[in-house]
DNA sequence: TCTAAATTTTATAAAATCCATAAAAAGAAC
DNA sequence: GTTCTTTTTATGGATTTTATAAAATTTAGA
C-alpha cells in the first residue's frame, strides 16, 4: 500500500487530510511540526510526502532539504497559503514535484497526488517510466518509441500518455471523459474531436491492421480499452 | 440542460458570468447574496455552483456550508478576490471543487467549469460500481462486461444499469415505470417499446435459454424481477 | 523568421445502437 | 375456448457515436 506522509501544523486541515487520503486507501502518517516530519520519514521511509510550508520549528523547505538529503527520489508536494510562496517553492530548487495553494478541494488533492505517484514512479519504486508492453508493442516512455521487434515507431508524450493511461488499467472501459482529463487536462473542449483523431492517428502507427485494432480498442458508448 | 448556481455581489461580474455560460449553452440562474443563493439552491437544485466568497449577509462559505448540508455532491467553485482571503478557510473542510482567483479569464473560467463537469460527471456518478452477481453471471461494471465462467459477455452502459437496478432490489418486482425512470431518465414515452426490444436483446445476450429467462424474470402486468 | 512536425478543426463516412412499427406469442379474464 | 391485454421479437429506418481524410492551425526547432 502506497505509503502517504503528511507534515502539516494546522490540525483540521492534517485531519481532514489524513481521512480523505486514508478513504482514498493510502497509508497516511502524519506529522505536526517539521521535526517530527523528518523523524517520520526516517523512520516510515513512505512513498510521497505532503509538506505545509509554514510550520512552527522546521518549516517545509528545510524539511524537503533534509528528506532530500537522505532520499532524492520520493515525491514532493508543497501545499502553502500564499500564491507568492510557490515562487520561493520553485526557486530553491528544492526538487518538489508540485504544489498546491490552499485551499484546496479533496478532488484536487487526490487528484494531484494520483497525478505525481504516476509521474514520479520510476523514481520511487514504481514504474512511470518505466518501459511497458501492450501486446507485441514494447513502449519506451523515456525515447518516446515504441518497439515491434526490432522496428521503432516514434511516440509524442501525448501518445504515450494515452498509452499509459490504457496500460495502467488494462481490461478496464477508460471513458472518453477520463481521457480527456488526465491527457489534455482542463482545456479540453467536449464538442472537439481531437481525441477520436489522435486515437486514429495512434492507431495507424502502432496497430498491425488499424481496421481491426488490437491494442487501443473501442467500447461504443463508453470509452476505449486495452487488455 | 446543465444548471449552474452563480452567487456574486457585484453587478458587472454577475452579468458577465451569466452572459458568458448562456452563451456557452449552461441555464444559468444568478443570486446576488448569500441568502439567496441558498434559496436559489433549494428551489432550483443546479448541478454547478459557483460562490463569490465575498458577498454581504451570508458569505461563500456560509454558502457553501448550507448547500453541503443540503447535497454533498454538488461540484461548488470559489471565486475569491484576494488569495488571501482563502487562507482563512479550508476548502477541504467545506468540499469545494477548484477555486479561482480573480480576475479571471472568461475562457479560463469556462474551461474549469467544463473540465470539473467533466470529471464529476465521470467519477462521482454518484452509485458504486463495484462487482456483483447474478445467478452463474459475474458483472464488472468498470469493465462494462459480464463473465460466466471464463467466456465474456459485452455490456453497454444501459445494460448496466438494468441489471444493477435489477440486482440492488433482488426479489423485489421492478414495474415498468421505475425501470425506464432508472434507466431511460425523465424523457421516456411510456407506450414506447424500447424498453422491451433492449430487456428481449440483453436475454439474447446472458441468458443461457433466453425463452426460459433465469436472470431477467417477466411478472406479467407488473414488471420484472431477478432472484 | 522559416520549416517541419504535431495537433486540432472541419467535413464526411462508417459503424453501432436505438427505437417505432407491427406481427406473433403468452398470459389473464371470462 | 374465446377474447382482451400484455409482452416478446423481427425488421428496417433514425439517431447517435466513432473513424478518417484533408485542411487549418499551432508548436518547436533551426
Amino acid at each position: 500500500m502506497t505509503k502517504i506522509l503528511i507534515a502539516e501544523d494546522d490540525d483540521h486541515t492534517r485531519d481532514a487530510l489524513r481521512e480523505v487520503l486514508t478513504m482514498e486507501g493510502y497509508e497516511v502518517i502524519a506529522a505536526s511540526d517539521g521535526l517530527q516530519a523528518v523523524d517520520f520519514f526516517r523512520a516510515e521511509n513512505p512513498d510521497f510526502v505532503c509538506l505545509d510550508v509554514m510550520m512552527p520549528g522546521l518549516n517545509g523547505y528545510e524539511v524537503c532539504k533534509q528528506i532530500r538529503r537522505q532520499d532524492e527520489k520520493v515525491p514532493i508536494l508543497f501545499l502553502t497559503a500564499k500564491a507568492e510562496e510557490i515562487d520561493t517553492v520553485l526557486g530553491l530548487e528544492l526538487g518538489a514535484d508540485d504544489y498546491m495553494t490552499k485551499p484546496f478541494g479533496v478532488k484536487e488533492i487526490i487528484a494531484r497526488i494520483r497525478a505525481i505517484l504516476r509521474r514520479t514512479a520510476s523514481r520511487g519504486g514504481g514504474r512511470a517510466d518505466d518501459d511497458f508492453t501492450m501486446d507485441d508493442l514494447r513502449i519506451v516512455p523515456t525515447e518516446l518509441r515504441a518497439y515491434r521487434d526490432k522496428t521503432e515507431i516514434q511516440l509524442s508524450p501525448r501518445d504515450v500518455k494515452v498509452l499509459r493511461l490504457l496500460s495502467e488499467r488494462r481490461g478496464k472501459v477508460i471513458d472518453r471523459n477520463t481521457l480527456a482529463d488526465e491527457v489534455w487536462g482542463v482545456d479540453y473542449f467536449p464538442e472537439s474531436r481531437a481525441l477520436d483523431q489522435h486515437i486514429s492517428q495512434l492507431r495507424k502507427r502502432i496497430e498491425k491492421d488499424p481496421a481491426q485494432p488490437r491494442i487501443i480498442r473501442t467500447v461504443h458508448g463508453a470509452g476505449y480499452r486495452f487488455e
